[in-house]
Order: C-alpha cells, then structure tokens, then sequence
RNA sequence: GCGGGCGUGGCGGAACUGGCAGACGCACUGGAUUUAGGUUCCAGCGAUGAAAAUCGUGGGGGUUCAAAUCCCCCCGCCCGCACCA
C-alpha cells in the first residue's frame, strides 16, 4: 500500500510555486483586491506552532481568496527591533544585527519549509535603514505638525530593561516583558500626540463592523472617554505664610474633574494627588506631608496592593471654597486614592453619592451631605449608610438644582459654573499621550540634535537615515548610544557649532505601527508608493494574537491618522478585518520535586501512568500556553520531518475553532497523518477506473451515485461558506465527510468513475488551501497540467446542492418517534399524512384525533396527543 | 468591583434563524488481515435497561406544539480593565 512521500511533493512544489511566481502580487485596478496580513513576528530564534496556527490561517485566507480570483497581497516580514538581540549581546557578545540576521535567516527557512504563499519579494526586516529612515522622516514630520513633542514627565522606568515603558506596556504595575515591578522617574521624553485623535479613535471603532467585539470594548475602555466638568475652587488660606500657587492654572485655585457636578452641593472635601503640583509644594514646607507621599509612593499601583490598601490622606491646612457658594468651605487632604494621571490630579469629595469618598469621609469624619434623593423616598428620612447612593434620582438639599433630575442638574450645574467662570463642561480621556523614547541601543535613532545654543533642532532630511553604529559595546550598562566616542557628536545643523544627537531610540512599536504600508510598495525610495497603498489598503483581513488589542492595533490606527494628516495617504483605518486567534497549549509535566519536564522526557509506565526516564513518577499537570519556561514546548522541526507541512497544518485547523485555544496533542496529528495517507490512496488507487479530465458527466445516474453527487455540490456550499466564516473547523469535517462518502462509492454503478471523479476534484481543490502540496500532488495525479494554485474555486450546482427527497423528523408531543422522506418542498397536508400513516403515531393515537398537528416544511412533523 | 465570553459524551468539538442533540475527529472496545508491532478493513462507542423504554446539553424555575438555543434566578471557569473621580 503506497505512502504519501511528503518529503519529495512537498519540496517539489515549493520551487514549481517560486519559479512560477505564483503568490507575486501586483497592481491591477482590473481585478479587485485582497490583502491579507498575518501579524509579522519578532525574530526571536525559532517559530514556534503558536506562530505556525497563525499563518497557516493567514494562508489559508490567501490561497482561498486568491481561488475566487481576487489580487492577493500576502506579505511577510520582520519586527525587528527590540531587546532580546540586545540582552543576547549582553550576555553572549553577539552583536544584535548579527542576532538578528542569524534568527531571520533560521526563520526564513521554517516559513518556506511550511509552503505558505508569500510574496518574498516584499520581504522586509524594520533594523535596515532602509526601512527605519522612513520612520525617520514621518518623526519629524509628526513634529511639524505638532503631533510629536518632547516634555518633561513623570514615566513608568522599568529597572530590569533600563528603560522606560509606554502606559500600555505597563500590566499590573510590572514591566510587559520584564515583568520587573515599574519604578516612577522624571525624565524629557519624546511623545507623541495619540490624545489628539482620541474622540476619532473611539468613534471610529463603531465602523469596524469585521473586528472582535472585545478588541473594540477593550480599545473603548483603554480610551475611557468621560463627560463631565473641570470645576475650580477657590483657596481659602488660613496659613499666616501662603506657600507660592503660581502655575495651578489659575492662580489661587485648585481645578477638579468631576462627572458628576451635579453632586456639587454634597462636597464635603477636596483631595489632591500626592503628586499634584501643590501637595509637592506644601510638602517642601511640611515633613509630615513629605513622608506621607513617600509612603503612597513605596505602595506602589500592583492590582493586590491597591486592593488591600487603604484610603488614607493627609490634611493640609488649606481650606477650599465652595465655587456655588462662597460662603462654605471645605478642608483640602492629599489623599493616596487620586491619580495624578487622570482628569487634573485633583477631586472633590461627595461622600453621599460616591463609595470611595464615602469610606474616606468616614474614616476622618467628614459630612455625609444627601444631594440626589432615590425615587420614591421621603426626603426627611433619606440617609447614608455604609453604601453610597449612586443611582439615578431627583436633586435635593442643593438650592437651585432642587428638584432637577440628574441628567438636568449637571446641565444646570455646568452653566452656572461657566457663568461665574469657576469651571466648564469636559470630557476627560483615560488615553494618554504615548511616550516613544527607549534608552536602548536596537531601534530606531531618533532624529534629532541637541544643540546648546539653538536647543532641539531636527535632523535635516538630507542627513537621513541617521544610521545605527555598528561599533558599540554591550559590557557596561546603560545605553551605548550614549557612551559611543564619537556618534553623538556632531555639528548643529542650524548654528554650526558643538552638538549633540539624541540618543534614545524609538519603542519598537514604532516600527509594526506603519509595515502594512511599506509592504504595499516593499522597495519604493520613499516610505511608500502612495498609489500602491492607495490600491492595496486597508488590509482586508488581519491576523494576530489578542495581546496586541490595545497595544499595536492601537499605535496603528493612530499612526494611520497622523500620517494623513501629515498627508501621505488619504485612509483612516489600516484593518478593516481582524481577527484574533486562540493560543497553542500543551501539556505541562513536573516531576516529584516539582521541576518541569520536556514532553519527551516523560514516558509511560505499563500500568498508563506517567513516569520519567528514571521511572519515576511524573504529574501531569493542566494545559497551558506553550512557553519556555514550562517546558511544555513542541519543536517545529520534529513535527515536520516526521509528518510533513500539511499534516501540521491541517491539524492545526482542524482540531479547534480558530479563536479558541488548541490543545496539542501526538495523537491528534497521527490522525492527520492517516487522512492525508487515505485522501492519497483514493486518488493513487481509485476504486473505479477514472474517465479523463473533463469528461462529462451521465445525464441520469443510479440513485446512490446521484445521492453522492448531491453530497459533492453540498459540500462545495458548506466548505465555501465555513471558510467565509472563519469556521475552518468545521469545514474540514465536511470535506472529511465527503472523503468518507467517496470511499463508500457505490463501484459497480454505472457512472460510478464519472462521479468519483467529480468529487475527488472538489475536494482536492477544498483542500488546496488547507493542505497545498497534497493538493497538487492528487490535482496532478488526477491527470491535470495545471496547478491548483491556479485553479480557481470549485463552482456548486444550485440545483444539485438541494436535495430533491429529505428526510423529516415527527414527533409526538415533542418526542422524536419516527422519519419519514418527502419531496423537497412538499405540501403541509402530504407531511401530515404522511406522518398520521406511521405506525408508531396511529398506536401512540389510539384511533383518537390528534389535537393539533405542527407542520415545518422539510424538517419536523409535531403531533400533539 | 466593572465589562466581556464560556459551560454539550472519556477528550476536542458539531447542531443554520427555537425544529431528529452528539456531525467530524481523538481515545477506547470487539473482530478480520498481519510472524509481531504499526498500517489497513469491519463493527461498537451519552447514561440506565435484557428489551420496551426512560433520562440526558452546569443547577433551579419559566415561555412554547417543540428549548443546548429565548426569559428569570443561582453556581462554576476563562479573559480584559481596575482607587478613572
């Protein structure tokens, strides 16, 4: 019995794809387009099956849009900036680039190895100047513009990577890939202006109608766009030496934000950041303050500790005026609870309406002042307990709000406040402005020069690219830029005298925030062909993990914003399509002292269990996402050589439904294996002999062939429809159902060859892009001079795709007791007949009438008793 | 705490818009072929039951001729955010 000889198709196919230039794109405004986008990977070493599910999906899209005629674009390339090529400096002496090529090029090979279809012609790595001098350029346009700044703040400083973080890269208050606990420094930094698009951004995600609903909730949160009102109060000052309050914004005064202004009437306090301005001032004359912001500092932000500590404050002896009423004051704390981040730093405290201002005011006694009564309560009886009141209700206790709904009284509020000039109506963002500077040697120069006398000046655009230097050392810590002998040093482009460049380089998000674009036009001498993206974008189909929803999708939309309003392209969105798929897991095992072990080095004693090579007993422990760390890692290469690429691949689109994780199983890809092998003998050894391509087909055909003829157009129908859905699950359990059907072929019929023919066809082209190499290996054996690279989609007879006869379900009192075939589409009156004939329902009956009988066309006869 | 998702055989998962629950596969069981292992082929495979039948989609209620699917309450798991004023 033959084998299917991967080793030799798989290859073979390969280099008939690449010298025939199958998956080279081009721009055709003839054809439309289709431009599908697996995320591009960091070039860390090896790729993983994780890496392998996502672009076995990406191609799958590709080679399936590419059959229905569309203009492919299917790019690859390299994130390849970023800090393991530089830690493996550190700790090996290998220079990045050096890292880094190594691990491309050992890449490279393993995408090729899998056969998917890219156009390696528009390969790129973004550590090539060709590639980053573009950036290079948008930076400084993005500072004409003022979409790029430098300022003076205070930044999330990750101790482990020496360098600072993005908010976003912040998770639980530890670094995202260092997982170092993040210190707060205050340093100059680059940024740019991402807040000046936040209502676009979240608007916006309204039109992305093909992305998850939960990467548009998460980016909607992360924006966090709040209405409500900056309100000022006046400072009453009881302290014999007023400290200094210049640069509060208004002189004198402490700005709030609030959502609920209408709460005015129920402040009974006003709290500050510790790191508002004016509590650092007030600490510069108060010890006591001084310690206690050092204490909220040593608390840190972490998920746990923000949980168990407490509200805490410090009283200052400041007294607030009341901005309704001039005559009420209230004290002003620094508590720990107010961020200095959000809204100005600084809130007021209405106990009454709010839970945190509740337990704060309760802790050192302040007034619990009612403002909105609930519906329905007795205004005289109204009180606080321990829950603050913060549903809906009818203004009370606040002059001339009373009376006012919620909704009335900020509009109210809001007014009067602008009246008397002591605030205006706001919307706060939770979105800040997005920090790029990384104290780092592998990314991006920024390009800029620091000069003493003319202060930041840009790096003229003839000077550009500002290249990397590639003779730097990694033995001391810090950032070698900055310690180069000579690269820093240079002449002020606009004075001409002794300056300095900048010696940060750009988050390597940078990069991944504009590569869709170059891809468009991989080798254009500016940042891209605008025609070509013009043509190619949006992406119509994007594929990637779901850690990315806010980071990377985020920076790209913004990016694409800023880079059309600096007017390089005429496009708001870069991804029309998303679609996030589930992770790999597997198996974890750990041994008696609690060590992780390899998948192969755990075995299987006689009695089932799991033992180690000495024999000893191993716990197997719960699935998880393969990582390092766990061990529970499954080499690429192995799989490969011993099943070959489509076994991988089919398997690992098979098993699971895309968006959920896949548990990787030796057994599940042995099943593969065996399909792959029987698909290979049902064309290498048909049961019947086959009439030549384009025979055609017996006009009338012996009932179980035409059946199975049905069951090929059916079949077209589904897969082609699953695949639309990205339910590539079940459209391998069509197509497998189909192979089941044909290996049932009913032989001795007449036109038994003609049909099996037909269906061996539909399902090789099914599975083309799915498993590419068996499919052209049957396509050829199935007598075909073509490929099915070329072949284009499987077309399905409407009328075949029906069944003329179906079988109908009849129930009893909703109990199943019996089918019954119909014509297709046969009338009410038949199937109840029909049904009333079956022996089971005459004996349920009894002879009595039924009392009611529910007909659904072509599916179901209910016959109620 | 807030937001979202999920819960179906031993396992991964099917079930269009409320209409035959368990497709397809993995594992397993029995048999055939094979020197043996593997492969391949045939049969079985939700539970109880000899059978007829009954029960069965996390639990409890409800709507309906009919509920995995819709509604209410509860339980569990996963993901995201989190002192956001």
């Amino acid at each position: 019995m033959s084998r299917y000889n991967f080793r030799e198709t798989e290859a073979k196919w390969q280099r008939i794809w690449d010298e025939r230039g199958c998956f080279a794109a081009r721009e055709d405004a003839a054809r439309p387009k289709y431009y599908v986008l697996e995320m591009f990977p960091y070039p860390s070493g090896k790729l993983h099956v994780g890496h392998v599910r996502n672009y076995t999906m990406g191609d799958l899209v590709a080679r399936y849009r590419r059959a229905q005629g569309y203009n492919v674009l299917h790019p690859m390339g390299w994130d390849a900036f970023g800090l393991p090529a530089e830690n493996a400096a550190i700790a090996g002496g290998i220079h990045p680039a050096v890292w880094t090529g190594d691990n491309i090029a050992t890449m490279r090979g393993q995408l090729k190895r899998m056969g998917f279809a890219y156009d390696w012609a528009r390969e790129i790595a973004t550590c090539h100047p060709e590639y980053y001098r573009h950036e290079q350029k948008m930076f400084l346009d993005f500072l004409a513009e003022g979409l790029a700044y430098r300022k003076e703040s205070w930044v999330n400083w990750d101790p482990a990577e020496n360098t600072v973080l993005a908010n976003e890269q912040v998770i639980d208050g530890r670094g995202w890939r260092s997982g170092a606990i993040v210190e707060r420094r205050l340093l100059s930094q680059w940024f740019l202006r991402i807040t000046a698009f936040s209502d676009e951004l979240l608007e916006a995600l309204q039109t992305l109608d093909r992305w998850p609903e939960r990467v548009r909730l998460m980016q909607e949160k992360w924006i966090g766009r709040s209405e409500g009102a900056r309100v000022r109060f006046g400072i009453a000052d009881p302290h014999p030496n007023p400290p200094p309050l210049a640069g509060e914004g208004r002189e004198g005064a402490i700005e709030v934000f609030t959502t609920r202004p209408d709460t005015l009437y129920g402040a009974s306090f006003v709290a500050l950041s510790p790191h508002h301005p004016l509590a650092q001032r007030l600490a510069d004359e108060d010890p006591a303050l001084a310690e206690f912001i050092a204490e909220c500092d040593r608390l840190g932000t972490s998920e746990a500790v923000i949980e168990a500590a407490e509200k805490r404050g410090y009283r200052t002896p400041l007294e607030a005026v009341h901005p309704l009423d001039p005559t009420r004051r209230v004290p002003v704390y620094v508590a720990n609870f107010v961020l200095m981040e959000y809204g100005t730093g600084a809130i007021f405290g209405c106990p009454a309406h709010d839970q945190r201002d509740l337990d704060f005011a309760r802790k050192y006694r302040l007034p619990v002042i009612p403002v909105i009564l609930p519906p329905g309560a007795d205004p005289a009886n109204f009180a606080i307990g321990d829950t603050a009141y913060v549903e809906d209700g009818t203004a009370f206790n606040s002059d001339f709000l009373d009376g006012l709904s919620v909704a009335a009284a900020k509009r109210a509020v809001g007014a009067r406040l602008e009246e008397l000039g002591h605030g205006e109506r706001t919307i706060a963002y939770r979105l800040r402005d997005w920090g790029v500077s990384r104290q780092r040697y592998w990314g991006c120069p920024i390009p800029v020069i620091h000069c003493p006398s003319c202060g930041i000046v840009p790096v003229p655009e003839s000077d550009l690219p500002v290249k990397l230097p590639e003779d730097v050392t990694f033995d001391l810590p810090g950032n070698p830029l900055d310690r180069h002998p000579t690269w820093k040093h240079v002449a002020c482009p606009a004075c001409g005298g002794k300056a300095t460049r900048e010696t940060d380089t750009f988050d390597t998000f940078f990069e991944s925030s504009w590569y869709f674009l170059r891809f468009c036009s991989a080798r254009a001498p500016n940042a891209f062909d605008r025609a070509a993206a013009e043509y190619w974008m949006p992406v119509d189909q994007y594929i990637g993990g779901v850690e990315h929803a806010v980071l990377h999708l985020l920076y790209s939309r913004f990016f694409t914003r800023a880079l059309k309003q600096c007017g390089y392209i005429d496009l708001d969105e870069p991804f029309a399509g998303l679609f996030t798929q589930g992770m790999v897991c597997h198996q974890t095992y750990q041994n008696a002292e609690g060590e992780w072990l390899f998948p192969e080095e755990v075995a299987a004693a006689p009695d089932g269990s799991a033992v180690d090579q000495s024999g000893r007993p191993v716990t197997a422990g719960r699935l998880e996402k393969m990582s390092k760390s766990k061990k529970n890692v499954v080499g690429l290469e192995a799989i490969v050589e011993t099943y070959g690429a489509d076994t991988a691949r089919l398997y690992l689109l098979s098993d699971s439904p895309p968006e959920r994780d896949l548990e990787w199983t030796d057994s599940g890809i042995e099943g593969i294996w065996r399909y792959v092998n029987r698909l290979w003998r049902l064309v290498s050894e048909p049961a019947v002999l086959l009439p030549p391509p384009g025979a055609a087909i017996p006009p009338t055909l012996p009932p179980a062939l035409d059946a199975l003829r049905r069951r090929i157009h059916k079949t077209i129908v589904a897969v082609t429809d699953d695949l639309d859905k990205f339910r590539f699950n079940r459209a391998v359990a069509r197509i497998r159902e189909l192979t089941n059907a044909l290996e049932d072929l009913p032989a001795a019929e007449n036109g038994a060859g003609a049909v099996l023919r037909e269906g061996l066809e539909a399902a090789t082209l099914l599975l083309g892009p799915m498993m590419p190499h068996l499919a052209e290996e049957m396509w050829q054996a199935l007598g075909h001079k073509g490929l099915v690279a070329e072949a284009g989609w499987p077309k399905a007879d409407p009328d075949l795709a029906r069944d003329e006869q179906v079988t109908i379900a009849v129930q009893i009192n909703g109990k199943l007791r019996g089918t019954i075939d119909l014509p297709r589409d046969a009338a009410a009156v038949a199937a109840e007949e029909a049904a009333l004939a079956l022996p089971q329902v005459a004996r349920m009956l009894e002879g009595r009438p039924p009392r009611k009988v529910v007909v659904v066309p072509n599916r179901i006869v209910n016959v109620v008793a």
